[in-house]
DNA sequence: ACACCAAGTTCACAATTCGTTCATTTTGGC
DNA sequence: GCCAAAATGAACGAATTGTGAACTTGGTGT
């Protein structure tokens, strides 16, 4: 599967010669024109990575990568104007990866995504396995382990996977119905009370494990994993 | 509200099975008796999910679908009789969602429907999210969320709905009906002092976080969100 | 072929939360 | 002070979620 990158800037003839670049090398590109659409684009198509200008109208990309930042934390580059005032300890704060300066190399840019992918990507471990990391609990989809406080957890593949989709979306809610979609799959047909049942028993293997997040309930609406404070 | 669901069939007896079934699920049914009376029925009814025969007299089901999918992307389970000679890759050009074989199994149709509809709603809600922002406050209709001074604060859905109305309509007052009308629906029946309860709670949940606004008593009218200054 | 086991699912019932109503008290306008 | 409007507190019923246990299924080993 291709790695999927979002590009978000103002200037079309910008985002067109890196979408023709970046197709090129064997990204799936996705454009947004403005900060606002970065948003909900960022929350529709789900990318890899995202390219973000900071000079944006309607909003910003400082604001952008605040609120990406508050429902995942993949990996996001700042594209940022020669002369334009640029806070690095901001950025850092903010959770941005990377920055570059425009108008910059293309093959530059190329390999400092490739190099935040690969920091992204190994954590951890070596090879792109996908994993999750909080305070004491540690979710690997590829390895399917689940570690709690550095020991190694016995744990069922759909309740692995369930906490992994969660914890790797954190602190977003989501129905049963779409655990149900992303989880089992769009052509699972059960019932929706599976869900709770896995919930269930993951909160027994999750108990007193960390305060630092919860498996929680959102009453009449689904189930989340939330980071406190 | 219920799920609108519209059967094109042309064999009473299969419609009615189905009606009794189905309504018993929750389901708000309508039947068209053949092909032409199925197209006319959904465009006056819109319903939410259609069930259609294949084998029918004036017009084929696959006519039906093709016409549905003229106006509208609503989901579509075709209804196909054992030894039917049935094109799969047809029907999915033609748009339909999924299929059954008759004689089916009720509780498959059932779990087939549910699986289809939720396909079809997890796809259209990932739009914009609906955030309202102020001083200390930031309400999140699509997390259904409150978050008070950064930190989440748990609500009840309908008091969030409430002041995710208000706020987002801030400085403007709604008297009790209306606000029933906009957050409760146009149809429904009740008290309007239910709207003091639910402003109380919000208060006593919103006290003393900022003094940038204020959940305002308009004394003989009704209640706003007031920014201040 | 058989029993066995674990994962996944379903089901029935218990516990909880919410929304609503109602009775009572407090407040605001005149 | 009087009256209507609003705030409050308590309590009920309905809807949602939690939970334990039974059932189904697919894989394993005998």
């Amino acid at each position: 599967m291709a790695t999927k990158l979002l590009i978000v800037d103002d200037e079309p003839n910008i985002c067109e010669s890196l979408r023709l670049y970046l197709e090129n090398e064997g990204y799936e590109v996705k454009i947004a024109n403005d900060g606002v659409e970065g948003v909900s684009y960022f929350k529709m198509y789900e990318p890899d990575i995202v390219l973000l200008d900071i000079m944006m109208p309607r909003k910003d990309g400082w604001q952008v990568c605040r609120e990406i930042r508050e429902v995942s934390s993949r990996p996001i580059i700042m594209l940022t104007a020669k002369g334009e005032i640029f806070d690095k300890v901001l950025g850092l704060e903010l959770g941005a990866d990377d920055f570059i300066v425009k108008p910059f190399d293309m093959k530059e840019l190329s390999a400092r995504i490739k190099a935040v992918l690969r920091r992204y990507s190994s954590h951890d471990s070596a090879g792109d396995d996908e994993v999750v990391k909080f305070d004491n609990i540690e979710v690997s989809r590829q390895k399917y382990e689940l570690k709690l406080c550095g020991k190694s957890v016995d744990i069922p593949p759909k309740e692995l996977e369930l906490l992994y989709f969660l914890a790797s979306n954190y602190n977003r809610v989501f129905t049963r119905d779409q655990l149900l979609d992303k989880v089992w799959g769009f052509d699972y047909l059960g019932d929706s009370r599976t869900v709770d049942v896995h919930v269930k028993r993951l909160r027994e293997k999750l108990e007193g494990v960390s305060d630092k997040w919860v498996l929680k309930t959102v009453w009449g609406v689904g189930y989340k994993f939330e980071l406190l404070q």
